[in-house]
DNA sequence: TAAACTAATCGTCTATTGGCGATAAACAAA
DNA sequence: TTTGTTTATCGCCAATAGACGATTAGTTTA
């Protein structure tokens, strides 16, 4: 998983021409079918991840916040927002995942920022799509 | 839910100083949170509640299909993914909850489009959002 | 009216998400 | 080495999401 997403990520090309999702196996009948055998774009897939991560409010928060500061630790999130640590730690580490910041260690500390490149990739697939 | 959505619809200010989240009951000592619980800038929710539509790869294709056929019926998608009738119901139902597209009834069928106002709505949340 | 067609909804199942407290891990400082 | 600080991870739980087949509902057409 992790590694479609950087693969998709390292990609310089943003352009789509269509669309083509495949059968996994249409020889089976009306098997229960996961999103790995489907085969969309990678812009597609790409676009949705960047989506899914932003579909939830304490995260599009926790960016604008970390826009505005240019960095900060979980710590000052943790007092900002009124929820437990674990929890501001796991919305982190989903932004994380999807490539949107990255982690910098200054024991014991961790400083996060916007991963400035995957930022550009994000904004342009968003910018395209709504043409 | 709804109705919160059509009203960040309805309004016309897309700009956003800062979010300031508040608590639910203080006084309460870890009472499980819910999202309602916790308040955010209008734009926040907004934004994600679009993000969390356009987070599934069916609906980002489904939603490309829409703008390049400009409008196309239901049983047309069913063909051209790999999927239950049910379940691209399922995902019109999404988008059309979220307010990015619309359905016509042309009896029998139901012919969907994008829907122009909110689609520039989103677009202008995301161009913000992504400076 | 009856039959056919189209799309939404219902019920069920499994996987994922989002919340929490508790614990573990990593490192600095005493 | 021990202690304190900071953050990640674990285990649990409830709610949501996403898939399906089957059924229902609304319209046309025969």
């Amino acid at each position: 998983m992790n590694g479609a997403v950087s693969s998709s990520l390292m990609s310089t090309k943003i352009n789509d021409s269509e669309y083509h999702p495949t059968y996994g196996n249409s020889s089976q009948k009306q098997m229960k079918r996961s999103l790995e055998q489907i085969e969309y774009k990678e812009n597609t897939e790409a676009l949705a991840r960047f989506a899914k991560a932003l579909g939830h409010p304490t995260r599009i928060a926790i960016l604008k916040h970390l826009d505005n500061q240019s960095c900060c630790f979980t710590g000052d999130l943790v007092e900002v927002f009124p929820l437990a640590q674990s929890t501001i730690s796991q919305h982190l580490k989903e932004l994380k995942n999807a490539g949107l910041i990255q982690g910098e260690l200054k024991p014991p500390k961790i400083k996060y920022c916007i991963n400035q490149d995957n930022w550009k990739i994000a904004k342009a697939l968003f910018q395209q799509f709504f043409d």
